[in-house]
DNA sequence: GTGAAAGCGCTAACAC
DNA sequence: GTGTTAGCGCTTTCAC
């Protein structure tokens, strides 16, 4: 009750040494008398005797945790992706540390830090930071690291990221496909390099079949707003867009609570969805089933981003492999009710 | 590169010992000339000394870091919660460790322990396994531990609980001013207290009103299905509710996303809400708003939550009273667009 | 089979 | 002001 038992007092207690209660503990396969097995266990019971893991650390030097930093828990995405690794790593019996670094980059460099002096085996990151730097104060500690989400194939980092360009290229070919081609593109900021590739897609698309693209079309935020609320974001957007004295057939937007916000807003201004204008967008949330209209999108599985960033991960611990990997995830289109579907004859 | 660098290393190459260099990393005001200083720290930027936390927390005895453990962080309303706790503590110097128990009380009980093994300053958790084992065992090890979620207030626990029955009569009372008299109750289940809460709410509201209750109008799923899904579990709910040869004119659910579930049902019946039925729910999740229709609701708010379990497990820490508190969270009720309002004359 | 003893990196009495 | 040293709880040679 007062004090925590340590190994001495279960030693102490079973007649015996530390060396051997260490090593009745630990399950080693090392050769000791079930005798005096079972009375040292016993001890150990009867003591409610655990043993202090940073007296363990500070011997052994490894730390079987794994350190994940994401920008944000709350989004649901991370939130959901995390929960992947969380069971993941369990099973592969390592702790997780998550940290969230609100965007920012100060907050993440002080998590890495804090992962880097705990000795966490490996490091999971969708950084706000520069990845350069990252991965070089990383590496420089020997700690494997693999990010996700972002794009970095063209570098070399062990990366899991998602095949945007390619998800925006099927995106605006269903809505071609639906004879909708006067599309217009949404976006609260072109900043990161992941909607960046998939404005590419859709410009690229839309050039393969000889699309002329409206200029007024493409509708991007001031960029000292703060990008906090998505779906806020997408309310702007959308009051922005009205403002022209045509409206585009279709629509295409960086994620779905963007997605959510322009609906609302278009609904309320008495604009059908889709009969007037088709939605399109990126992530597959949860939540866009159950909203109304149900979203189309282009699912991001987080389930499968995760599973590919734990084995990543877990491959570099065990193997120290220097050798750095990119995988790329595949997009899925999922058709529900925001795009007009041309009538089938 | 090759190996950490330790204190040693520091000493050496600063050419002084092991203590000054620890009395000058840790920043004590124990008086160390200024040159000395100077040569100290520039040897540790040398070397890129970071002090080893095992060797600091095995001397020391203490973590500053908190155990939060929750049912799962993929849930909206957990994620937002965790969200505000991971500010409130890294703000007070601490480090928080966020666990998932997945609803099971075996994985809580891992949890808990390695969070006592680690030696964490305090836990905030909302329990699935009996918090009377679980308080006892955490306060044997003198961990101070503070419950939320649950309502715990007639059992001697630190504990922030929501208002559940007030809240529910608060719900039922805005039906009953605006005319809605037939209204059912349809939940998953029954088994946790604050289902039962809301639901004693419910009937005593009805009761005070001399309103009497239809038996067909309390609807719970068998027991057996699983608790995963709750928009499954509304529409599940729903369709058990159309049997009926009569409609109720209002409903009560337990909280929003059962009523996404539902209403999109119902909707799908060409019910119309809340034109032919009211409905009403707890959370107030942030996708309550972007719904159609934006879904009236009984707001349990969790960023005051997460800061009082925050205040309350600081307390504790920093005064070391063992006196326990329960501190209630009151409702705050939102009106949006699920519950038809009476026309005002 | 078992245990004594060294030492992981650090802090804090205690000298000087 | 500065340094020596004991020891936090544990694992692991090494000797018996």
């Amino acid at each position: 009750m007062g004090k925590k038992s340590t190994i001495k007092d279960v030693a102490k207690l079973s007649g015996s040494s530390i060396t051997t209660v260490s090593r009745v503990m630990n399950k080693t396969d090392y050769p000791v008398s079930q005798e005096l097995k079972d009375r040292i266990l016993q001890a150990a019971k009867a003591l409610d005797y655990k043993p202090n893991l940073f007296g363990q650390m500070l011997k052994r030097g490894v730390n079987k945790e794994i350190g994940i930093v994401v920008p944000n828990i709350s989004n649901p995405y991370y939130s959901q992706l995390v929960s992947v690794l969380e069971v993941e790593f369990m099973e592969q019996g390592y702790t997780t540390n998550i940290c969230s670094s609100f965007n920012d980059a100060e907050v993440e460099r002080t998590h890495l830090e804090q992962l880097a002096q705990r000795q966490v085996s490996g490091v999971i990151i969708s950084a706000v930071g520069d990845p350069e730097e990252i991965a070089e104060e990383l590496e420089s500690e020997n700690l494997p690291v693999v990010f996700f989400d972002q794009d970095y194939s063209d570098s070399d980092y062990n990366n899991v990221s998602f095949n945007f360009y390619k998800s925006s290229c099927i995106a605006v070919e269903l809505l071609i496909e639906n004879d909708l081609t006067n599309i217009a593109f949404l976006t609260p900021s072109l900043r990161r390099k992941s909607r960046r590739q998939i404005y590419q897609g859709y410009k690229d698309t839309l050039d393969k079949h000889t699309i002329e693209v409206n200029p007024n079309w493409l509708i991007q935020l001031d960029k000292d707003k703060r990008e906090a609320d998505d779906y806020n974001m997408g309310h702007l957007l959308a009051k922005q867009l009205i403002k022209n004295e045509s409206l585009p057939e279709a629509i295409v937007t960086v994620n779905d609570v963007t997605a959510f916000g322009i609906i609302n807003t278009l609904v309320k201004s008495n604009i059908k969805i889709p009969e007037d204008i088709s939605v399109i967008s990126f992530d597959d949330i949860a939540f866009s089933k159950m909203f109304t209209p149900a979203l189309t999108t282009m699912k991001q599985p987080s389930t499968e981003t995760g599973l590919e960033t734990a084995k990543m991960l877990l491959a570099q611990i065990n193997d120290e492999t220097i050798e750095h990997h990119t995988v790329m995830i595949e997009p899925e289109l999922i058709i529900r009710d925001t795009v007009k579907l041309k009538a089938v004859k």
